[in-house]
DNA sequence: CGGACAAGCTGA
DNA sequence: CAGCTTGTCCGG
């Protein structure tokens, strides 16, 4: 026994998906540990990488070279045994899931534990701290202007609590409430080593990973929002990390939204609503503008309730979305949308017939509702609304997009943009959806429920119903009767969500199934001889070569995908 | 990833 | 067959 033990290591190298063993010398046994970032030779190089088991002396007499120095701390080994079960799941490297869990800065030195008692904290209302009283998942709804430092609060009562915001800024912000309030908290990456040492962490989407001295509960604040999936591969997702991490230590997991996700209603233990008379308080006010009866084109982008609007001395903020190609068609005698025929996606017109790509759905140019064949093309643009908005004000209009400073968004009383406008925005009167039906009809699967997130993000802009600076949402629509627009109007997102997940159910869809896209070239190569298998189904190949894999579920797909690399 | 080495292609 | 490109393998 010579006191050298071994170390497998993670390379931090993209292209190496494998692991190696080195020996840890005597005198870095005190200073490397699971999850140690460390340099090794590895090929005639120096490269970094992570510590991720270490086991005693080697048993075969095989030469292995030293780990070469010590460069950080890392990873707690709760963090490296969920970095595993995200790469499997999500089909990714583990590399790059330790990467993201690793302090920003290097840190050698193991910092001592916390110093002084855990700090008291002030009582919370016994209904929020009612979410984290048990183990589990608990989904609670929190209307658009509830507040929820309360429940960033009770997570921190309850020890070392892990919290995701959905962006670095709210993050801050409640990061610096609690502390003001005497909470001990640090910002997850940037604070690593404080919060090995004790407290709880706060980050936005990669504060899932922060290594935390006894994790006590698990916060996710806005579970719905679409920024806490990475977008990188693997695109794991914070919310499914945060539910298998607190699953693990067995301890509560709270996801709070105002329009919670299906996803996270199925995996609920718990659903936790407010009242109805609650819940409508904490909306705004939400008016339809039915628009099928509106001329295309010209003109049809204003309604009589749009114009009223513009005319007040209210600050008006109005949302006209132009991603990916405006190229819907309408019933010239009906006005009805040119739909798919269970009425979820826009057909497009392809030589002479009306097409919907994604599902082969065709049909002669007839309106499905009233047999009409006259369909006239609707199209649209930001800057050309802003001219016409400011012709109706009879003022200047603030043209937005995401390179707009935020400075020039409030020298105007009204400005037109993208849904970036909702995010660089600080206070409204009232939000109009100039056109929201491009957002409930696109050809995404979730695209119902990422339409009901953009309501409710502003909702929250404007501010509950009551007061004198009552809350105002107007949307413009050729679809009314939509489940998104009825649960807008009644201000129950609880209504939606189990219409929603009816649809996901009927049609096969998460979280009901999993499905995972393969692009790329070598996709068919790798998809194709899983058409035999039958625990996994072939979709495509699309167009543009992609396929979609569907199983039962997320381990199901994952195992199939593992098997298949 | 990046180096080592083998196999395949080209031109004189 | 040297000289080059392209592909495959492998690292502790």
């Amino acid at each position: 026994m010579t006191g050298e033990r071994i170390a497998r290591i993670v390379p931090d190298v993209s292209g190496i998906d494998k692991e190696f063993d080195y020996l840890v010398p005597v005198s870095m046994a005190d200073t490397v540990g699971i999850g140690s970032l460390v340099r090794v030779e590895l090929n005639n190089r120096r490269i970094g990488g992570w510590v991720v088991e270490l086991d005693a002396a080697a048993p075969e007499g095989l030469s292995l070279r030293p780990v070469a120095k010590i460069s950080s701390i890392g990873p707690s080994g709760e963090i490296i045994d969920l970095a595993r079960w995200a790469a499997h799941r999500w089909a990714g490297r583990l590399a790059s899931i330790l990467r993201t869990a690793s302090p920003e800065r290097m840190t050698v030195d193991r910092p001592a534990a916390a110093i002084g008692p855990d700090p008291v904290l002030p009582e919370v209302d016994p209904n929020v701290a009612e979410a984290f009283d048990q183990p589990g998942v608990t989904v609670v709804r929190v209307p658009p202007a509830g507040d929820l430092a309360p429940y960033v609060l009770a997570a921190a009562r309850t020890g070392d609590a892990v919290i995701v915001a959905p962006s670095l800024a709210d993050a801050r912000y409640h990061g610096a409430t609690l502390r003001r309030a005497g909470g001990r908290i640090h910002l997850a990456g940037r604070d690593f080593a404080s919060g090995v040492a004790g407290g709880s962490m706060i980050g936005a989407r990669s504060g899932v990973w922060a290594t935390v001295r006894s994790l006590s509960a698990v916060l996710v604040l806005d579970e719905h929002d679409e920024s806490l999936q990475e977008e990188r591969n693997p695109t794991w997702h914070a919310r499914d990390v945060a539910i298998e991490r607190a699953r693990r230590a067995g301890v509560p997991c709270v996801l709070v939204s105002p329009v919670p996700s299906v996803a996270a209603l199925a995996a609920a233990d718990r659903v936790i609503v407010p009242s109805r008379a609650e819940e409508r308080r904490g909306w705004p006010t939400v008016r339809i503008a039915d628009r099928r009866r509106a001329e295309p084109g010209r003109g049809g982008l204003f309604s009589p309730e749009l114009v009223d609007l513009v005319r007040s001395d209210r600050r008006v903020v109005c949302v006209l979305n132009r991603k990916g190609r405006a190229r819907m068609l309408a019933c010239a005698s009906c006005g009805e949308l040119v739909r798919t025929l269970d009425g979820e996606h826009l057909m497009v017109e392809v030589d002479g017939r009306l097409v919907h790509p994604p599902s082969g759905e065709e049909r002669p140019l007839v309106c499905a509702v009233c047999a009409g064949t006259s369909l006239k093309r609707l199209t649209l643009g930001v800057g050309r609304a802003a001219e016409e908005l400011a012709a109706l004000a009879g003022e200047a209009v603030g043209d937005v997009t995401a390179e707009t400073p935020i400075e020039e968004i409030d020298r105007h009383r009204i400005v037109v943009g993208t849904e970036a406008v909702l995010h660089r925005t600080v206070r409204a009167d009232a939000v109009v959806f100039l056109d929201i039906d491009q957002e409930l009809l696109a050809a995404r699967y979730r695209a119902a429920e990422q339409a009901m997130a953009l309501i409710a993000r502003a909702a929250r802009l404007v501010g509950g119903r009551q007061g004198p600076a009552a809350g105002q949402l107007l949307v413009q629509t050729r679809s009314p009767q939509h489940r998104v627009l009825r649960a807008a109007v009644l201000a129950d997102p609880g209504r939606f969500a189990a219409d929603e997940a009816a649809v996901r159910a009927e049609a096969r869809l998460p979280p009901t199934t999993a499905l995972a896209e393969i692009s790329g070239t070598g996709a068919g190569e790798m998809v194709e001889p899983l058409r035999l298998r039958i625990d996994v189904d072939v979709i495509g190949p699309r167009d543009d070569g992609r396929y979609l894999l569907r199983a039962a579920g997320a381990d199901e797909l994952a195992d199939v995908l593992a098997t298949t690399r």
